[in-house]
DNA sequence: GCAGAGTTACTCGGATAGTTCTTGTCCGAGTGTGTTCGG
DNA sequence: CCGAACACACTCGGACAAGAACTATCCGAGTAACTCTGC
């Protein structure tokens, strides 16, 4: 055994601070201070997170008082693979490097990604995870929590806007 | 977006070699100069992420002359997944940090690993990926390019041992 | 009382260090082989 | 000619650097609200 293999730990702080955001009226900005003091996350870190979440249209933020970050999108229209790949970057976990290529028999002009039955096994696998990722959105978790667990909600909006509604 | 989730390369090194030894005698060994040098690796590098496979039992070694590295089991009790695993650790890609203890309501002696929704959806996620690289072995690979590539089997016994068989 | 300009405070955004992990390399310990010497 | 001891060469194995990525932080640009002043 080497190590790792682990995603970034952002991806957790972006899927719980967007489901949060989902709880939250859509057109109130909720700042990266408050977002980050619900779970005592460093603020300027998860303030890095929130912007790649911008970049990817997952977010919209407004700066200036009363700014912050609110969902760009409908809860509905946001999945999981959304954030991950905004997080992550769009590139698979097992990146095929031709390898065969150097073997013998090796041809340039050949694409050793759609040949090579290690790398069509491992990009299948990982295409099904992501298809599965990108089955369920923010609407989708969030209906759960509601239902397992419903106080949540109202715990959310009092500690990231200060109203108990 | 930030980076990563990358899986560490020598995953591909690790099965493509695992694979070509699998057309070799049981009982044959094979040096790690010679593994390198059927794909152009560093050698010392490859050497690294074979002594993991050996750790993990996937593989046996013998130093001396006519030393190297051999299969420790027959190639259908060697899964994708037991590759995967020897190099890159049996901690899974979504790492649950259970923030929600820091959030309100948050209570010390509960699992959040087994509560949070959010990890449940992602950890299910990663085992149905685990379970699909399970049920593939070296054999299930080796008798595919085998009946897709029928001049590799040769090649590879040539360029690792220098028999044509 | 009202409108407008100026000031203030607050927010995001990107640029900037520290730490961990991955990648890459090297040399020593151990082993089997080939050789040499003696019977 | 045969057997045993010796030296040698080859192999793995872990210890040792270099580079990249993740983690963490700070300060500047921009904006909206608030205040104060003049009408």
């Amino acid at each position: 055994m080497i190590q790792d293999m682990r995603m970034s730990e952002g991806v957790e702080w972006a899927l719980h601070t967007c489901l949060n955001l989902a709880w939250v009226e859509r057109d109130r900005a909720v700042p990266t201070s408050t977002l980050a003091a619900f779970y005592e996350l460093p603020p300027a870190y998860l303030n890095k997170q929130l912007q790649a979440l911008v970049r990817a249209g997952i977010l919209a933020s407004t700066p200036g008082p009363r700014g912050g970050f609110r969902l760009a999108r409908a809860p509905e229209e946001i999945t999981v693979l959304d954030v991950v790949v905004a997080i992550e970057g769009p590139q698979e976990a097992f990146e095929c490097a031709e390898i065969l290529r150097r073997g013998p028999g090796g041809a340039p002009g050949v694409d050793y990604r759609k040949i090579c039955v290690i790398s069509q096994f491992m990009r299948q696998a990982e295409l099904n995870w992501r298809r599965e990722l990108a089955g369920r959105t923010l609407a989708d978790l969030k209906a759960t929590v509601e239902e397992r667990f419903p106080a949540v909600p109202g715990e959310v909006r009092h500690g990231l806007t200060g109203t108990r509604t």
